[in-house]
DNA sequence: TACTCGCACTAGAGCGCGCTAGTAGAGCGC
DNA sequence: GCGCTCTACTAGCGCGCTCTAGTGCGAGTA
């Protein structure tokens, strides 16, 4: 920077209103300001900017490895929070890497607000964190903690793919929950809620899971054991997630049983995953662009204002019916 | 810092000493200024740290968002570049956001060394960032750049794809290529090759596509088209990456094509998308684990050894065989 | 002429650390 | 007693930038 101001013939304070695009320069300074930074390479350091600015403008990111959804969100995330002048920092949580680590990662490198996409942590944790920075959960909800929240009306999903199987005449849905990943309380909740108010209180059936594949398999195993002792299949099943959807339906189909002849299958999400299926996966959309936007809006306008009070955004997601649903087989229909 | 300091009633430069876990302080002093560290809430910024020290420490590694063999390569990035001492910040590239804009942000952040998983830009630029800072790229080779490589060998996964395809009697396969994607011209090459030495000149057939599902689903439009049309259908094909395979086939599906039974199809990268399917896809398995592995070793060793030449590892890839292969269909077989 | 005002620009402190050069004191041999 | 070394610690500069409080100057105003 001083090699700048020297060749340039000003001082470095001027060169830093160029760099800054302040007022206080003439037209005819800046541009040559500009040729000779261009000339040397010179680019501001945004650590030495960040340090001496006392404000990072800086948005911490942390998000899971393999988690589709979750690469959806940040696509959205980047575009926003160039809008409003905020910088991206991204910090990934992995086999090995603890999401508190990820963390701290962004908040040693001074970001101003965390945006953390499905965390898995202790609302305690979560709580301390909405006070050391502006903190924006999205998809898990953390109550009573200074954070911003952003998610689906998961009940309101989960009763749209509910009412549309028992229409279809499935009577033996099981559920596949997401073990305590973000919304699968809710999720959980609203699926025995319309069980019940289906009459089908009998048939309410939640196998603990996860928001893995791996969890899809295990279940999709346990139903394929289970027909060989003579129980009978579930007609359908509405999975966690996607990615569990995904999980069951290969391990369903590989013992044979297929989707969605025997079995329909419900996702939710709508990862870009799920178009993606030979036949495309029905499941719960949640438009992952509008809450990213809202994530970004709800970091920047509470970092302009820290006197606001956190605040929630609850998106309606929306059932998308795809290849892998149906009628549920002969004799296990509503006749039966 | 100098709160901690003077709390622990010590000098900042001790509190230093003790943050970065250097001789020169008693273990006594230590426990105490960590525990008063820990009471306020203090932790080391990194931007100061980074600005005094004149070395960041920092690999900053640039992804494609969507590109599930990348999430499967940051996987293992992260623990090598710990056991080495280096920190790691991710910026993706994405729809709207090109991959200069993310590498330009790692850059400010005064990165030291640049992992660039699987770029899309003109070597000319890769080389201009190899003078800039050490560059590693991977999967995609750059010749004469200043730049480390880190691949597999293209050609004998091809090779050993293109072999089981022949062997189990397949003579129409297809290949969608990938564009000016990494690794697509090698590949190309090597799938021309095989067919040329099988003696199936005739046969050789070149779609042109991406790395993306999009890609896949065209192809496949594309054949079922010409099937309409009466012309046969290719009985095997040899996709360009795991994506563009699972487009394929999507596609292939839905059209009343069965894989494996009417075409056999074989990815390439084993991303961890390739065991979900309900088929499990046959692929060509690259070891993202060990990639990414030298990728940080190549980025290190060339930042604390700036002679250093740049260097390449060539990894071996491998042919895993799950459910979308089998022989033709009856007719279309050696014997016809 | 004397003044105010606005514009283009500058001096210099300070952001939170790391690091070099140094000191104080304890322990040791002679 | 002296000089020596070793450990535990400190003073203070400098990293590359931002920002506040200025300075100097020409144009406009009384």
């Amino acid at each position: 920077m001083a090699d700048v101001a020297e060749r340039a013939g000003v001082s470095r304070a001027l060169v830093s209103i160029v760099f800054r695009n302040q007022p206080g320069a003439s037209q005819e300074t800046r541009e040559r300001v500009l040729r000779v930074a261009d000339e040397i390479g010179y680019r501001p350091d945004s650590a030495a900017r960040l340090l001496a600015r006392g404000r990072s403008r800086t948005l911490g990111v942390m998000f899971t490895v393999h988690q589709t959804f979750h690469t959806d969100l940040i696509e959205g995330i980047y575009p926003e929070a160039e809008r409003l002048g905020y910088d991206v920092l991204l910090s990934a949580a992995a086999q090995g890497r603890s999401e508190e680590k990820a963390v701290e990662a962004l908040l040693g490198h001074r970001c101003e607000a965390l945006i953390l996409l499905g965390p898995d942590a202790e609302p305690a944790y979560l709580d301390g964190l909405g006070q050391r920075a502006v903190t924006v959960s999205v998809s898990r909800r953390v109550p009573r903690a200074r954070v911003d929240f952003v998610h689906s009306a998961e009940s309101k999903g989960v009763r749209q793919a509910m009412d549309y199987l028992v229409e279809l005449g499935h009577r033996r849905i099981l559920h596949i929950d997401g073990g305590d990943g973000p919304g699968s309380a809710e999720r959980r909740r609203s699926y025995r809620a319309a069980m019940r108010r289906r009459g089908l209180d009998g048939e309410i059936r939640v196998i603990p899971g996860a928001h893995t594949e791996q969890s899809g398999i295990e279940t999709g195993r346990l139903l394929l054991a289970e027909r060989e002792r003579g129980l009978p299949l579930p007609t359908a099943v509405l999975a966690g997630n996607d990615r569990c959807a995904m999980g069951v339906m290969m391990a369903m189909t590989r013992g044979g049983i297929e989707v969605p002849r025997d079995v329909s299958v419900v996702g939710f999400d709508d990862s870009h995953l799920s178009h993606l299926m030979p036949v495309g996966l029905t499941t719960v959309r949640q438009d992952a662009g509008l809450m990213a936007e809202y994530a970004v809006r709800f970091a920047v306008e509470r970092l302009e204002n820290p006197e606001l009070a956190p605040r929630e955004a609850v998106l309606d997601p929306k059932l998308v019916v795809r290849g892998t649903t149906g009628p549920p087989p002969e004799g296990d229909g509503p006749s039966a």
